[in-house]
DNA sequence: ATGAAAGCGCTAACAG
DNA sequence: CTGTTAGCGCTTTCAT
């Protein structure tokens, strides 16, 4: 059966195209019988309007584009996923779909362009994507976009948002402080110099105000370039004198391997050692012990994107950044020690 | 700056739209000084044709549309993301755009036709979401359509691409009964029937085929109507006399819960109980021990999904079933007793 | 090889 | 309130 158009239906109910437009588009200036006579007909023949023509003629597509990282083993990591699921149902209130690409790190700035002008959409949200010619062009354009955990200076150049991860690190520490921890290990990520900035100032300024020494050898860069990296840092931390009470990791991936490598040195987890995580994934809570971690409401901040996004793509204007706080969710890998301080 | 049409690129290079549209699409019918001329003016100006229009005219959109279920936690569940990173891989190669929405279980055949018409796409790809009467409606429509994962009886009738469950239950339980094990437990997934046959049928022939010995109260079934499922079908295997040595689960979650509750019950896994998984989650390899498990290449099936669904919107005609096969992954979670059987 | 012109299916300004 | 009509930006047919 061939495809109906908005003239098939005018004509079968005995009104102008104009008229069918009106109706389909929920605008005034039709009389009540003429409306129902076009539902009728329209709910009859099951009629659907062409979505392109409708495009063409508002100019706007009520898509957005998100563009993540791509990863060999999958298209997304536990966070991006639920980010991804934040933007996805605010999406969905607000009438919008969702298009995705998944890019290299490297990805080159034209093919970028192209890939977001070839998909047509009203706005882009980038997930873990940051390329400044980009931004810039994007700017230029004036096209409405949005980064997401980006990991970039937040000089309010461009909207942002990030998980507050100065806080969050001064936070962890602070909490295993007062479980009574003073030889305090970090396992900081190398991905990102933002993101080393950050957990790095939160985590001595923690050290700092709860009075609790900062040793080089506890503070071990997580190399990724190389396999096995949280094992590998975890590794050079357990190889001086004495070792750290507990560890700070700056990601639960690295938690989850360095308690996974600490237990085959025959360590016990939190006994002998405590782990506290950052991010709060999926497989937090399936390790054994399961993960104390900072955990963020990613579904949350994808929302925010989506919301804030909407406002952009509806001629609003913003470049704040907003910082999404973090709680602490305790499972089973911090062991309270006596004498905690109370801060 | 406003946004270039054809006919500015056209007068900006001294020819005809039709020029520009030939050499936009690389057809013949140009000499080749005006192509080179085209090209130049499209690469300077950043010149992008207007996709809508494109579609329009074309009648096609080059995009596909996967359809899969919405979970309150998330949007995903770790085997539809690894399905959906597989479509997505193979669409980019092949030119495609994705596009998805998340519906829940119960969603009305209305509502989901609406959702498949009013996102443009050339083709649907369903990931464990099946209507009769959708389904029913698209082969009308002729619409190109396939279903992964969707738990539905093999008859031949519509293009389907699912795990070889049978296949993985019988080998799970024979490779169970190689390491020693002649007391086998069996949680049993009740949220698709056809999946409950098929595994049940494979469990069964399985343990006839090693001699082994089928009790009833070793065969639990996982009633997702309630928290905590999988520790509540595992209690009540273990309320009897006696317990079974090994346990086959229908999931990876299943035994990753079935693990932590029988730990907390102070037994060790494996030594005092084994447990065997299905599908290969990025979960089972984060518990401990880590969870040995019969895997199926996910990503695979999402490619195969795209491809199929590529021939199909491109006028190939198939209603083949696609099983996939599953391999044993042996990790931790398995005792090897004395006197296995050849098998 | 080239360009004029007729659509594609719909929206919206405009005249009645 | 209603219908006519001129686009939206591109593809493609058909003369030239």
């Amino acid at each position: 059966m061939e495809k109906l158009t908005i003239r098939d239906i005018a004509r079968m109910a005995g009104v102008s195209t104009t008229a069918v437009s009106f109706v389909l588009n929920g605008r005034s200036g039709v009389s009540e019988s003429t409306r129902k006579r076009v539902q009728e007909i329209i709910q009859q023949t099951g009629f659907t309007p062409n979505i392109h023509t409708r495009r063409l003629n508002l100019k706007r597509s009520f898509t957005v584009h998100v563009v993540m990282r791509q990863y060999d083993y999958s298209l997304f990591n536990l966070f991006a996923m639920d980010v991804l699921t934040g933007i996805f149902r605010e999406s969905k209130t607000l009438g919008y779909s969702v298009i995705f690409t998944a890019v290299e790190t490297d990805t080159e700035c034209s093919e970028l362009m192209d890939a977001i002008h070839s998909k047509d959409a009203d706005g882009v949200v980038f997930i873990q994507v940051y390329n400044e010619k980009v931004i810039h062009l994007l700017q230029e354009e004036r096209f409405p976009f949005l980064c997401v955990d980006s990991h970039v200076p937040q000089d309010g150049t461009i909207p942002l948002i990030e998980v507050d991860y100065y806080d969050a690190s001064y936070r962890a520490v602070r909490y295993l402080a007062q479980q009574g921890h003073r030889d305090i290990g970090f396992l900081i990520s190398d991905r990102h110099m933002e993101f080393y900035h950050r957990t790095n100032a939160g985590f001595r300024d923690a050290l700092r105000d709860c009075c609790l020494p900062c040793r080089a050898p506890w503070l071990q860069r997580v190399i990724h370039n190389i396999p096995q990296p949280a094992t590998n840092a975890m590794e050079k931390m357990l190889a001086g004198q004495d070792r750290p009470t507990a560890v700070f990791c700056a990601s639960d991936t690295y938690a989850a391997n360095a308690i996974r490598y600490v237990s085959s040195l025959g360590l016990r987890v939190p006994e002998d050692i405590s782990f506290i995580g950052l991010d709060d994934l999926v497989i937090s809570e399936y390790t054994r012990p399961a993960i104390t971690t900072m955990g963020v409401d990613k579904v949350h901040m994808g929302r925010l994107a989506m919301e804030t996004l909407f406002q952009l793509m509806n001629g609003g204007e913003t470049t704040a950044v907003k910082l999404i706080p973090t709680r602490l969710i305790e499972r089973d890998s911090v062991r309270k020690l006596a004498g905690g301080m109370k801060l």
